[in-house]
RNA sequence: GGAGAGUUGGCAGAGUGGUCGAAUGCGGCGGUCUUGAAAACCGUUGUGGGAGCAAUCUCACCAGGGGUUCGAAUCCCUUACUCUCCGCCA
């Protein structure tokens, strides 16, 4: 959510930001005439309650008295009514604004405007034709479509045997990462989560219908553990001294992929469930541009110890996710599709999201409080890495070598 | 699932329908004292909206939402959450 008196004063910024995303700048104007409505109501308002208070004795009122502050009492009510309903329309529209991109972010009109930063690690040359991962999963048998579509429908896969434990070792290998090497305290979060929690991070009240909602409650299954790290910290105020947080869970994930048929339809890029490790960390507003490249490096760390080989993207202003002020992107590359797939996004929200959570801090020696900002990053995806290991790890023979980093973690050289 | 009790400021905890944004304690901040610190003492200390260049003025907020009333932290309804007892259960 964007700061009312920012949208106020900053409006033609505003306005040039929302074309540069794409998108529709009318909202803003409609914003603009009914915040100034609002603003005009409030103030009639405000001075018939100050003739109220101004009016009401401070014992019983005396018959004369009882009259007038009836009326005003009447008059309130009805004016109160138009002015509730101006606060929300305005209100309305205000949380349907995007974040406004940092002014470095590369402006473009779609993906392909994208910039890639950096490109590591040597893609593999095989001397032999390569299998997609969902090819080798079942014929190693460790990936089941068949059973999942039974169990369950479309978008869900089963694990077994080595599979099963190479995606427990992988969640392990990088919340060991995290926690030992780049100090992120573990968390474990329910995966349930309700409207509130939605709205703080930006899900809601636009992107509903990307998630599952569990009937007769307010509960959705939580598409991202962003939403739970981040929302721990609901209606908190910090001082400035605990700052910063760095908090890291392990949770399935769920989404409805609407809109995404014919996508990705075979094999595990795109589930309705899947694992993923996060990484949110909660920042002083100065600190967020320095935590952003600490965070990317941080989910960077993973594809290094992996030896995935990877790009980095920076998200253009069209790319850029609703609540997000600069994205970058860490894609793996994907030898039987000949191209690099996201596999974890890194994000710096600004106080976007802690508007809408409450999420603050005390500064140093004032006792001024003042919004946080907030970043998170995939660190990483978890069935997304299993994929690109297979891929890219596979042999002459269908067999599968397991990374040397996840070698201590299961009891098995290769699948 | 059934019965009951709660939810008040950073925390703890008072609060007969009007003088309550709210006692008191702790914590925080400032000061006195001290070589320095502690202790003691004195003072101060919530958040959000709106108007204004500003000083400042003003409105709202006692879990959320609704209601009764001229007036609600206080009464009523409702939702959420917490706790106790019973039942069930990994």
């Amino acid at each position: 959510m964007i700061d009312a008196k920012i949208i106020r004063d900053n409006s033609t910024d505003l306005r040039q930001a929302l074309v540069h995303r794409g998108s529709d700048s009318t909202l803003l104007d409609e914003f603009l005439v009914a915040d100034k409505k609002w603003r005009e109501a409030l103030q009639m308002i405000d001075a018939l309650k100050m003739k109220r208070n101004q009016l009401t004795p401070k014992g019983k009122p005396t018959p004369d008295q009882l009259l007038s502050l009836k009326e005003l009492a009447d008059s309130i009510k009805k004016e109160q009514e138009a002015v509730s309903a101006l606060e929300e329309t305005a209100s309305i529209l205000a949380r349907q604004l995007p974040n406004i991109p940092l002014s470095d972010v590369p402006v473009g009109s779609s993906e392909d405007d994208n910039v890639v930063i950096d490109t590591i690690g040597d893609v593999p040359s095989f001397s032999f034709q390569t299998q997609s991962h969902d090819e080798l999963g079942i014929s190693r048998g460790i990936l089941n479509f068949d059973q999942a579509s039974t169990l369950t429908g479309s978008r869900f896969v089963v694990g077994h045997d080595k599979g099963a434990q190479l995606e427990r070792a992988l969640i392990n290998f990088m919340l060991d990462v995290h926690t030992t090497n780049h100090g992120y305290k573990e968390v474990q979060v329910p995966v349930v989560v309700n409207s509130q929690s939605l709205f703080g991070t930006g899900q809601l009240p636009k992107f509903g219908s990307d998630l599952f909602k569990l009937e007769d409650t307010d509960y959705w299954l939580s598409p991202t553990a962003e939403v739970q790290l981040t929302n721990l910290f609901h209606d908190h105020i910090f001082q400035a001294d605990q700052l910063p947080i760095c908090v890291t869970a392990a949770t399935a994930c769920f989404r409805k992929e609407a809109g995404s048929y014919g996508k990705d339809v075979r094999g595990i890029i795109r589930q309705h469930q899947f694992n993923k490790v996060e990484l949110v960390h909660i920042v002083h507003p100065e600190e967020s541009h320095q935590e952003l490249l600490k965070l990317r490096q941080h989910a960077e760390s993973i594809l290094k110890l992996l030896k995935l080989p990877y790009r980095v993207v920076e998200l253009c202003t069209a790319d850029l996710g609703f609540s997000s002020a600069k994205t970058f992107d860490l894609e793996v590359w994907f030898p039987s599709q000949n191209v690099y797939r996201e596999i974890s996004s890194c994000s710096n929200f600004l106080d976007f999201q802690s508007r809408r959570s409450m999420i603050r801090y005390k500064q140093e020696n004032g006792a001024k409080v003042n919004y946080v900002h907030t970043l998170n990053g995939s660190g990483l995806a978890v069935g997304r890495t299993l994929a690109a290991i297979l891929e890219n790890y596979q042999q002459e023979d269908g067999s599968i070598i397991v990374p040397d980093v996840l070698k201590n973690y299961v009891r098995f050289d290769s699948l």
